[in-house]
DNA sequence: GTGACCACCTGGCCGC
DNA sequence: TGCGGCCAGGTGGTCA
């Protein structure tokens, strides 16, 4: 399920093989995807854009049109390929870019759940969803002070607020558990009850985790592949997410589930 | 404002 | 072998 370094891999990815093409032709095949506006409207508005940049906010992708911003959020499963108009559709390819010279920019998304949205550039950082997203990671503004003033009222466990994306953006279930493992938090202390010693290790290591794994490509776990298939090589560096052993003390990593989210930690470093 | 629950989706896995 | 049921999980909506 891509995440920050995931979406950060695959915008690296994509605009060095995109960056300066023009849409010519686009191909909805599952209508629930875009999100907005209208099917109609969109088709007939991004068509003739050329793609100037490619940026990230949280685990959101923007393309960077002439006249608008295309938001791509890959929720569990939606990856993007570059293929030839002459190769092969593939089940599950349910938007298809047509860019110059017959290359195809296809998203591809088993589940259906990621969302498009299509929004004057204006507008686009005022309007759902990205002006409902909280700091990144690597905000100056991001400081034991600013999660504590978050958090005061949060009566849920940790590992639950972390993937809250108004408060931190970018932070998905399997770093969630790498970054309490590291911090040494239990999964399941309430975030108002965090000291600041919690939040500032809380700060130290979701930079860290998340760097290292965007230096490494990404996490592949069941789904994820970048752009040209690439698959990351920040899975073997998990210490505790789908891990049977603690690396640090040894202790067998349990797996519990919090708020619904299958949730790993070591019980001994973790208490 | 907060938290619990559900829907959206499909493929893989497990037990019978 | 085939079938049914469960699980995976990011997000938004509804309701208490």
């Amino acid at each position: 399920m891509p995440e920050l370094p995931e979406v950060e891999t695959v915008r690296r990815t994509l605009l060095n093989l995109i960056k300066g093409k023009t849409i010519t032709n686009i191909d909805v095949k599952y209508n629930r995807i875009i999100e907005y506006p209208k099917v109609d409207e969109f088709k007939k508005e991004i068509v003739g854009q050329k793609i100037n940049d490619m940026q990230r906010r949280g685990k959101i992708l923007i393309f960077v049109l002439d006249d608008y911003l295309l938001l791509s959020h890959l929720r569990m499963e939606g990856r993007y390929y570059i293929k030839s108009s002459k190769d092969e559709h593939v089940k599950h390819e349910h938007v298809i870019f047509t860019l110059d010279k017959k290359e195809e920019l296809r998203y591809l998304d088993t589940r259906k759940f990621g969302r498009m949205y299509l929004y004057p550039k204006d507008i686009a950082f005022t309007s759902k969803p990205i002006s409902e997203l909280g700091l990144e990671p690597w905000d100056k503004d991001l400081t034991a002070n600013y999660l504590k003033n978050k958090y005061k009222n949060k009566r849920l466990p940790i590992k639950t607020v972390l993937l809250d994306q108004s408060i931190i953006t970018g932070i998905g279930n399997i770093y969630d558990d790498e970054i309490l493992f590291k911090s040494r938090i239990n999964p399941l202390k309430k975030a108002s009850d965090l000291t600041d010693n919690d939040l500032e290790n809380i700060i130290k290591y979701t930079r860290e985790t998340l760097e290292k794994a965007i230096k490494l490509g990404g996490s592949t776990i069941h789904s994820y592949e970048s752009a040209e298939g690439v698959t990351g090589r920040f899975q073997n560096e998990l210490n505790v997410h789908t891990k049977d052993i603690c690396p640090v003390c040894g202790t067998k990593i349990v797996k519990i589930k919090v708020n619904g989210r299958g949730t790993y930690y070591c019980p001994n470093c973790q208490k």
